[in-house]
DNA sequence: GTTAGTGCAAACCTTTTGCAGCTCT
DNA sequence: AGAGCTGCAAAAGGTTTGCACTAAC
């Protein structure tokens, strides 16, 4: 979903582009996924240092309703602070490494069942859904190994290197 | 997995059973699932009138680190408190009915084929795993179609019922 | 006897609200 | 002109922290 579909989106609910939204969605729409009000408000104060925090919050919370973005927490990585992305048309579930903090996103087939087997098991009529999954990526894998292993030596102090 | 069960794991991470460990620990087990630190603490001080809300979220917070309960959002239903439930051996969504609230659990192959391809996807280490599901459950639909059947009625007053 | 855990008060972080004034349309 | 939006200040809601005291091991 693009800056140009929300402003029309927006225009037909009748609500006003002003300077700051303008602002605002240039920023979602070009700073890529996940960020959080307080992330978007510290980018979005260098272009109008008047700009008010509760502005930001205001503008989310209308996108949200409006079915503009998509609201997530991100497995509360990095606290309880909300993340928002611009609504895409295809389901995925975000994949969010524990210890770097890197998001990737997938898009597969079970998804798709999930989300058929829920309505048809329940008669549920899905708004929406959301499916986080928390880890360690590939690289901080090997990372944690490392770390470890360290740890492992220094509670053994004086212990030769290799057996 | 069960009180007992949960006893076990903190004795061997040497964590003490405190008796207020011990009220929290059969609340949480027997009062099923998906209640909140609030909720959990209101229930607790009706047993012991000076335990301290501040118990509650140590506790939980002690038990999530240990991997005895999980940690929810339900779509942030009913504001952004976090909901816990003991951790079962299977993985399972949470589907959250946004008109009355009612949670149900649903468990199926969709979940664990997800599963299976992040990991093979990403090369990525999974800790933990959530999928919520908001909407209308069947009992809510029915409801709600009725409410806008209304709210039209009075929004077009002295207009013949049926055309 | 140690050390972990508790209660209390106070702080913290994120988000929302009331209201007067401003600005899109 | 007038509804809708903004900024400011203040409050709310949920959770965490510092510290002195207490209790489990």
């Amino acid at each position: 979903m693009s800056q140009l579909d929300i402003k029309e989106s927006l225009r037909q609910r009748g609500k006003r582009l002003t300077r700051q939204r303008e602002i605002l969605l240039e920023l979602i729409d070009r700073s890529g996924d996940h960020l959080h009000a307080e992330q978007l408000y510290q980018m979005a104060k260098e272009r109008d240092p008047k700009l008010n925090r509760v502005t930001v919050y205001r503008t989310l919370k209308m996108l949200k309703q409006g079915g503009l973005v998509d609201e997530l927490d991100l497995m509360h990585y990095d606290g309880d602070q909300h993340y928002y992305e611009t609504r895409l048309k295809q389901e995925h579930a975000h994949v969010i490494c524990l210890r770097c903090g890197k998001v990737e996103e997938f898009f597969g087939e079970p998804l798709q069942r999930l989300r058929k087997q829920v309505e048809s098991h329940f008669g549920f009529q899905i708004v929406l859904a959301r499916t986080e999954i928390g880890g360690y990526c590939s690289h901080c894998q090997v990372l944690r190994a490392r770390e470890f292993e360290e740890a492992r030596q220094e509670n053994a102090p004086r212990a030769k290197k290799r057996a």
